[in-house]
RNA sequence: GGCCCGUUGGUCAAGCGGCUAAGACACCGCCCUUUCACGGCGGAAACAGGAGUUCGAUUCUCCUACGGGUCACCA
């Protein structure tokens, strides 16, 4: 067999050379070490968190070594191509801070190993193709798709593995007529790779994330380009990630069965093999088994569903980085401040198998990522948030950006920060009771009180904070202590205990402890049982806000008052 | 069915021939506390099973079981 000319036949326009290619695109001028890898997404669908655990690892790995990250666009089937996929996708990863050096663009593309879309590459690739070809590796085979099932049905019947090689593979031997015969009757045909393999044969092959690996031989004539002259992945893999000088290839481990094709590709096309990091595809729970995450029947995979929820962007990152390198968390403990570009990524450090989802622990993540958050940071966290999914309260929000702030601000900084919310759309109930539009008030008094004991000590506040109006001019201590301190004093003089201690000692000799009190107050200015400490939330209603100009708390008694039955027209007389 | 990968508490996970088998989340209890949210202390909870190698196996080898992935002109 002639192959010289075979391959001519085949590819009579093709005139360019691999020589000149690799002319082309020269081997990157690059530091030692640094890593060259890319992200090869298809477009064909929303981005998910398999991209982000993907992407992450690959960001990391490129430009923690001082190296490259480009995107490359895999859309050799038009067929299941959705429109704006990668937009999406660029702005989706943009998002969670992984941005490429080079590759496609949303307006194009920049770099000078592209053209970056697999669709325009196809010149390139015949080159490759017409090389295999003249050297025996690659031949035309002109099955059709019901010649391909009855193969398969045969080997089923047959019980042998099912693929296209050995005595399948009808047209791995055919004399150059048949071809040329088949050619000229205008049959369609694909490119098939001739593998030298077999399944007898074993071969060791070591991945950065899994380790020492025996695989068996790929024995099957696997098709390099449809019969459109667009390759398969397989192919483009071997030329793209070739002529782009990528050194490490981070994907799927659901590409582990078909390393073996990919290491005689490279072998028989005279190309070096990249490194493989091979990931664990995430798992998540389908009733009492494991599967793995799919993007058809899990809405929760997609990123967009976690903006929606409104979790910061950090906390979803960190949560994946948790997930990824297991001492991410440690790291974390003993450098809360730090920017997570700091933390030394390791392949070393990834767990060979796939991980369940677990939003639990998604949760804490995002309470300790908000915790560590300025207000402001957290008001523009929730801001955006809201804008988008709850513009009603994104106005309030806007209304008095100051007042929302100090609110945001309450337990914020120190050793031991609050940690209320994890996701933003838990913002808004909590700090409801700072706006009269959100108010939603239950006046139940506290266990064992009854609606006129509450009114009457409301009514002694009340009057306690009068008489401190017309003495000091202002309504509220300046210092918590303090406050609190008259609270109690206000307490022992409705004949409750001043010292909760105290109190618990002898519980029968009072009517309650300054706890009581506190929590009447607290239960008519805040309409719940529970608030932020007090006198921070009472230092806020008793500022110059337009929100709370006049006298808003005061106010808050006054209804609480009138809720419970009092008559409060006379708590203002002597 | 073939091939491949995996299997430590409910979940995530340290471990790399000798340990009372870390830690985190969730759960439970106690403490702190004027409520809540934190924080502190403590508890329950695991090496899939069986052979072998070894003085000694969670760790190495083999077998079985289970889980996952993959067997397209999809990536």
């Amino acid at each position: 067999m002639d192959y010289k000319a075979l391959s001519e036949l085949l590819f009579p326009d093709v005139t360019n050379t691999p020589e000149a290619l690799e002319e082309q695109y020269p081997p990157r001028d690059l530091p030692e070490g640094a890593v060259v890898s890319r992200m090869g997404p298809s477009p064909t669908g929303f981005v998910h968190l398999g991209n982000l655990v993907q992407g992450i690892t690959s960001e990391r790995m490129c430009h923690q070594s001082g190296g490259t990250l480009f995107l490359r666009v895999e859309d050799t089937d038009s067929k299941r191509e959705v429109p704006g996929a990668i937009e999406s996708l660029i702005r989706g990863l943009a998002h969670y801070g992984i941005n490429f050096d080079e590759g496609a663009t949303v307006d194009g593309e920049k770099g000078a190993y592209g053209p970056y879309k697999q669709s325009r590459r196809a010149h390139i690739y015949h080159v490759y193709a017409k090389k295999l070809v003249s050297e025996g590796k690659a031949y035309p085979c002109f099955c059709t798709e019901e010649e391909l099932q009855e193969i398969h049905a045969r080997e089923e019947a047959a019980k042998e593995n099912f693929g296209y090689y050995g005595k399948y593979a009808v047209w791995r031997d055919r004399p150059m007529e048949d071809i040329k015969a088949a050619l000229a009757e205008g049959k369609e045909w694909v490119l098939r790779f001739r593998s030298e393999g077999s399944i007898e044969h074993k071969i060791k092959f070591t991945d950065l994330i899994k380790g020492p690996l025996e695989l068996t031989e790929n024995d099957i004539d696997h098709v390099l380009l449809k019969s459109d002259g667009i390759p398969t992945y397989h192919f483009a893999h071997a030329v793209d990630d070739h002529l782009m000088r990528t050194t490490h290839v981070v994907r799927g481990d659901e590409w582990l069965p078909s390393l073996p094709l990919h290491i005689q590709l490279f072998s028989a096309l005279g190309f070096r093999l990249p490194k493989y990091l091979h990931v664990g595809t995430l798992q998540k729970m389908d009733g009492a088994s494991k599967r793995k995450l799919s993007k058809r029947k899990d809405p929760e995979l997609a990123l967009s569903f976690y903006r929606e929820q409104g979790y910061p962007v950090p906390s979803v990152y960190e949560y994946i980085m948790t997930i990824l390198n297991s001492n991410f968390e440690d790291w974390r403990r003993a450098n809360p401040t730090a920017p997570v570009g700091d933390f030394k990524f390791s392949p070393k450090k990834m767990n060979p198998a796939g991980s369940l989802f677990d939003e639990d622990k998604l949760r804490d993540v995002s309470k300790e990522v908000i915790s560590r958050m300025t207000a402001a940071e957290v008001y523009d966290g929730v801001l955006d948030w809201a804008k988008e999914y709850d513009p009603d309260f994104a106005a309030l929000l806007e209304r008095s950006p100051d007042y929302a702030r100090a609110i945001l601000a309450i337990g914020r900084g120190g050793k031991k920060p609050r940690k209320d919310f994890a996701v933003w759309s838990e913002v808004k109930p909590y700090m409801s009771f700072f706006y009269e539009e959100l108010f939603e008030p239950d006046y139940t008094p506290p266990e064992g009180m009854t609606p006129e004991e509450m009114a009457n000590i409301l009514r002694a506040y009340y009057r306690q904070r009068m008489q401190m109006w017309h003495e000091k001019h202002t309504m509220l201590e300046p210092d918590g202590n303090e406050w609190f301190e008259n609270v109690k004093a206000l307490a022992e003089s409705l004949g409750y205990c001043p010292d909760t201690k105290l109190y618990r000692q002898e519980p029968e000799k009072w009517k309650g402890s300054a706890g009581d009190v506190s929590m009447a107050l607290r239960i008519a200015i805040c309409g719940r049982r529970q608030s932020p400490d007090m006198y921070s939330v009472l230092k806020i209603m008793d500022g110059d806000d337009p929100d709370v100009s006049g006298d808003f708390f005061m106010g808050r008694l006054e209804r609480a008052g009138a809720a419970l039955g009092a008559n409060t027209s006379e708590w203002n007389s002597k």
